[in-house]
DNA sequence: CTAGAACCTGACGTTGACGTCAGGTGCAAG
DNA sequence: CTTGCACCTGACGTCAACGTCAGGTTCTAG
């Protein structure tokens, strides 16, 4: 598969794919001419980065746990281990602090549909 | 309060005030000489901010739904509340991602920990 | 063979949430 | 009165994840 195609599955910017690759997330073979080529497991290590950036993960970690979470490897020394525990317990306060987020935007909503139910949360 | 002692009890920057300030979301009165001072509720809405950026929301959303998520307000005219209906929708997502990405990851760490139970996910 | 779509490599632009530096001022203590 | 720390206002720097433009090349269809 050629650049565009697997931007277009994959649901990116062809401008990002050179961009994963320029970060090291995403190798690409070449054609003689000098065209990236990508194997169909390109899309879904694609989506993968996508979701991993969507969760909020700096770049960084992303690069360092990419190769160990895409190809279920146990090659991981246990400094990446740690490392992906520490992530994990980000990733848990990240949602906690969501969670009180969408509870609180809950509490508004509800209070100005219904105006007479009283905010008894504001004591 | 002055700006010192309110960015040390809300963990924040000095310069991170002065912004909000810049970008609407937090009022401060002036000393004869200029200097900015805070009432005690600033702390509190401060760590609200922090709170609602660390949720990924954007500034202007911020900007928008602070008055009326701390206030308790219910003047929210009805595409504020709009706007917080589809944010709220973006926050879930969000929290959907997040527990996919942490599930990736406990995935990871127990293979990892025990690579005797073969990775049954993975087919 | 030729048009034109898709691709290539730089390289500079963008946005958000501040960091940081420069140069000057307010204010409480001794 | 002077020291000195906290504060002030610009204003430029930063980092991430790309967007976008320029100018040239490759590949595919007819």
């Amino acid at each position: 598969m050629r650049i565009g195609e697997v931007a277009e599955k994959a649901g990116v910017s062809v401008r990002a794919l050179r961009y994963y690759e320029e970060q090291g997330l995403l190798q690409a073979g070449r054609s003689p001419g000098g065209q990236r080529h990508y194997p169909d497991t390109a899309v879904g290590r694609v989506r993968l980065i996508q979701q991993l950036y969507a969760a909020g993960l700096p770049s960084r970690v992303v690069r360092k746990v990419l190769p160990c979470v895409d190809s279920g490897e146990v090659k991981a020394p246990p400094a990446l281990l740690d490392q992906m525990a520490a992530e994990r317990v980000r990733v848990d306060q990240r949602i906690t602090d969501l969670l009180a987020v969408r509870d609180r935007l809950d509490d508004v909503i509800a209070v100005a549909r219904d105006p007479d139910s009283d905010c008894s949360h504001v004591e």
